[in-house]
DNA sequence: TTGAAAGCGCTAACAT
DNA sequence: ATGTTAGCGCTTTCAA
């Protein structure tokens, strides 16, 4: 800055002044200080006026699976959001690992990020607590933060879109129904489960508890689960997967085991994929907006940060509706138990 | 820190000691430093010491789309090996567009990013240029860029997999192949045509070039691309789909049109994605290493970033290997034509 | 072992 | 319309 102020013979507060288009300057000084800046090659520092404007346009993303077409679709909502209204973002995924989530969330408020959005482990409460009492913007999405009132949150309606599916397959008469639940530390685990379960209730069918399967939301997880469920002596009729990986290794448990999908089980899957109807067969899911989580967490966000040093603004909980899709993979169950 | 220092009865010089583990510092002042900044919620500036130190560890990643499969996979591979080495990275996806790259390029350049890792567009050759003549650290991913010597890249030997791709399918017979290709201003979609021409001329064979329908990797490029093969008077006994955006597209038109997997023609992608072997039928493709291709960008970035300041690294290519997974989206014309 | 002070590149208040 | 200057939070040289 200082050498185009030089070469174009003016002090810095000018060009500073040319370059924000900000006060005036004359059109002579204009003109000589944008050529020497391009002759110079010369490009502003963003982290030094970030250091003198307190803000850095920058928000951080966390979420746990960028390969996860539910998080990159997210992603993408908030990218897309922060590309419109001027920020950028720092991604990072957790892995749903509590270490690491505490690592990125120290890097993002060292970084001075303008705000955060992520999709929490659950495993942290206590870290975000003190990251909000710090006065850090943030905005959770798909997961609530239990005991952590005061945060702005974008999800679904987990409970409903599990009832929902689970209503499907009890009313089509499946009385042994298998699920395979993420971990309770989410409230999208805890959420799909009471769904499933308050389903039942009002069915008035019992459950049998053996056919509970509680893990992670990865893969191996559901495999395994998928394995055990449908290798029981009296296994289910009908397994209900409660995210997109989940269903997905459920798909290839059944083929390994030579079991055909809805002749054998059906399946639902909470989350639909792009690609649900070119599988075989084409797979009944409960979709969720998950590019509008993003974008509407983004837009969250920004609000917060335009009136950020006014008082506090109340914390928002923004619930958007799931919606069952229903295709080819449930079936009534073949021999019907009582 | 100020702050700190005061709490501490110290001065900033020691705490920045302190806090860095770096100089010397007596227990008594390590101990003193360490309480008062955390019970003040001190969180080092990560701005201003990247000012002073005049590196970020930070690199920016640009990528066309963060929900295509391919791309997600190679971020992931980019993420992981940014974080075992230190960086965080800033994501960004330029929809192949050249506006949006150009204005995420000097966002990343202001941002003062060590190095940058980018899939770019192909059309900003010049802007690419310029970044590297001032210095910046890059390294391309996926694809080059003609006329850009000087620059590491990390991708896979497209002619080849495209070669054996459009061999397989000429070895089952197929006389007539279409081919949906992506922009010619890309070498992806350059290379892969030109293992589809290569595979003609190895075998004798000509190529009709209205089987040739040259667009861009999206979706409705695809759609319409496949559209058009399939209801030509003489459509083609087969179609290979440079990606797998344009390869998911085809198989909803051929639905739409009432064309059946391969009894109707044959199928390959470029590129394979982790539920190809759940469709009906299960897709041939020719699977690259996508992952690796992120990871190990991400090391030439950072060795690139420890010579830095040396003598200029001379550019290095580094070519990863594609492989054909043969699957049951392929089979003999039924009618086959000479 | 510790402190004082310069300076990284920028903006903005103030002075001219 | 333009210039001078303080200061954002940090590291590091130099001196004590």
């Amino acid at each position: 800055m200082r050498d185009v102020a030089k070469k174009a013979n003016v002090s810095i507060a000018t060009v500073s002044r040319v370059i924000n288009g900000d006060g005036y300057a004359s059109l002579e000084s204009r003109r000589r200080v944008m050529h020497a800046a391009d002759e110079l090659g010369y490009k502003l520092d963003a982290r030094a006026r970030s250091l003198k404007l307190d803000r850095t346009n920058t928000v951080g993303l966390m979420i746990p699976d960028i390969t996860n077409p539910f998080y990159s679709d997210l992603a993408n909502g908030v990218l897309t959001c922060a590309k419109a209204l001027g920020y950028h973002v720092i991604l990072s995924a957790t892995d749903e690992d509590a270490g690491i989530e505490r690592e990125y969330l120290d890097l993002l408020m060292e970084n001075r990020v303008d705000g955060i959005l992520a999709v929490p482990t659950g495993k942290n409460i206590e870290q975000w607590g003190e990251a909000i009492t710090l006065g850090t913007q943030i905005v959770l999405l798909d997961r609530k933060l239990t005991g952590l009132s005061d945060v702005d949150v974008v999800l679904v309606d987990n409970v409903k879109g599990a009832y929902e599916a689970t209503k499907y397959l009890l009313d089509l008469g499946h009385q042994r129904i298998g699920i395979l639940c993420g971990p309770l530390s989410t409230t999208t685990g805890r959420d799909r489960l009471a769904g499933y379960r308050r389903a039942h209730q009002d069915s008035e069918r019992p459950i049998d508890d053996e056919l509970i399967y509680i893990g992670t939301f990865k893969r191996e997880s559901g495999y395994q689960g998928a394995q055990k469920l449908l290798s029981m002596i009296n296994p289910p009729t009908a397994i209900f997967a409660a995210n997109n990986v989940l269903g997905e290794a459920t798909m290839f448990a059944a083929r390994e085991q030579g079991k055909r999908i809805p002749d054998d089980f059906s399946l639902v899957l909470f989350d639909d994929v792009p690609w649900a109807s070119l599988t075989n067969p084409q797979l009944c899911a409960v979709a969720q907006p998950t590019y509008t989580i993003g974008f509407v967490g983004m837009q969250r966000l920004a609000e917060r940060l335009q009136v950020s040093s006014n008082e506090e603004a109340e914390a928002r909980e923004t619930i958007l509706q799931p919606e069952l899709i229903v295709r080819r993979s449930c079936a009534p169950p073949v021999r019907p138990r009582n």
